[in-house]
DNA sequence: CACTTGACCTGTCCGC
DNA sequence: TGCGGACAGGTCAAGT
């Protein structure tokens, strides 16, 4: 489930390797995940990557001839970049700190959900790969990128200057009546945060996932800001967090998870009072929270 | 408008 | 050991 840190940690990557490399052959096996607007040329090889941009949770390949390659990873979404190998080939197998392998990643690529290839000029490669399907790359012209739906409905940028205290005060009290769960989940209030980041933000600021937005009084409402640019500048600098396929573009892992508060800590002690970590669900979605830390609202039941 | 549910997918895990 | 079903969750469309 690549949210922003695990996405903004994948771009900072590709920022690294593929900014001035010219595409020589792009392969799609799963025809639905390549999804070229109807007035752009369908043809990516001979396109040149001048930089790697990201908009919440989606990537941003910007190509020569004002061409947009959008990337959207949803939950299983990988993108793994390797090096031309001289003589033979395959990497050691990676496997996660549970002991579990990484389905996705490890030994020969591309792997049966490998998806789409692309190959650079100098032999190196980059492949999507995504176990569920769910993920897509959408081609678009430059000047369109702001019509597509979901990058013209994105709320603010966390991360960014413009996501002021102020700004989200007033955001908050015009959503009153939400939860503050599903508010923060939904990307047109506020981009880039998903399912782990919202749990893991609730928790630093001791809100409970119910609290009705409008409950809020200013000295929460402002401690809900911190832990959310807190949470996420915390999780960039461990590289995100790999509970499942999440990997690197090299296919290393994120350690976000071994500093989490409450995400993938049912039963386990809450770090700031000992309480063991409950687990409801909330909007359809497992919601991890500390009873003692985030209280209930005064009238819980929806 | 606020929110939920189901669909899209496939691999893992749990109970029997 | 095998099998069925719940579960995982980002986004969108449809329903309450």
């Amino acid at each position: 489930m690549p949210e922003l840190p695990e996405v903004e940690t994948i771009r900072t990557g590709l920022a690294e390797v593929l900014p001035g490399k010219r595409i020589t052959k792009f392969s799609v096996s799963l025809k639905k995940m390549f999804q070229p607007a109807p007035n752009v040329p369908k043809r990516l090889a001979g396109r040149t990557v001048e930089s790697v941009s990201r908009r919440g949770k989606l990537l941003m390949i910007n190509l020569d001839h004002d061409l947009t390659l959008l990337i959207h990873l949803k939950m299983t979404g990988q993108l793994i970049y390797r090096e031309p190998v001289p003589g033979k080939d395959q990497g050691t197998k990676l496997v996660l700190a549970g002991g579990h392998p990484i389905p996705t990643v490890g030994g020969a690529l591309p792997s049966k959900v490998t998806h789409a290839t692309f190959t650079f000029y100098d032999g190196s490669q980059l492949f999507y790969n995504d176990l569920r399907q769910f993920g897509y790359l959408k081609l678009v012209r430059d000047e369109d990128v702001r019509f597509v739906p979901i990058v013209a409905t994105f709320g603010p940028e966390p991360l960014e200057r413009g996501f002021t205290a102020k700004k989200f005060d007033e955001m908050l009290r015009r959503r009153s009546t939400a939860k503050l769960k599903p508010l923060l989940l939904d990307q047109t209030f506020i981009a880039g945060l998903g399912n782990i980041y919202v749990d893991e933000s609730l928790n630093l600021a001791k809100l409970h996932p119910l609290r009705r937005a409008g409950s809020l009084n200013a000295a929460q409402r402002r401690a809900l800001y911190q832990a959310i640019k807190s949470v996420l500048r915390k999780s960039i600098k461990v590289g995100g967090t790999s509970d499942n396929t999440y990997v690197t573009i090299h296919g290393g892992r994120g350690d976000y998870l071994r500093v989490a508060r409450v995400y993938h800590r049912t039963g386990e002690p809450c770090r700031a009072c000992r309480t063991s970590i409950k687990r409801m669900v909330v909007a359809g979605r497992g919601t991890h929270y500390c009873p003692r830390c985030q209280r209930p609202p005064k009238t819980p039941k929806s």
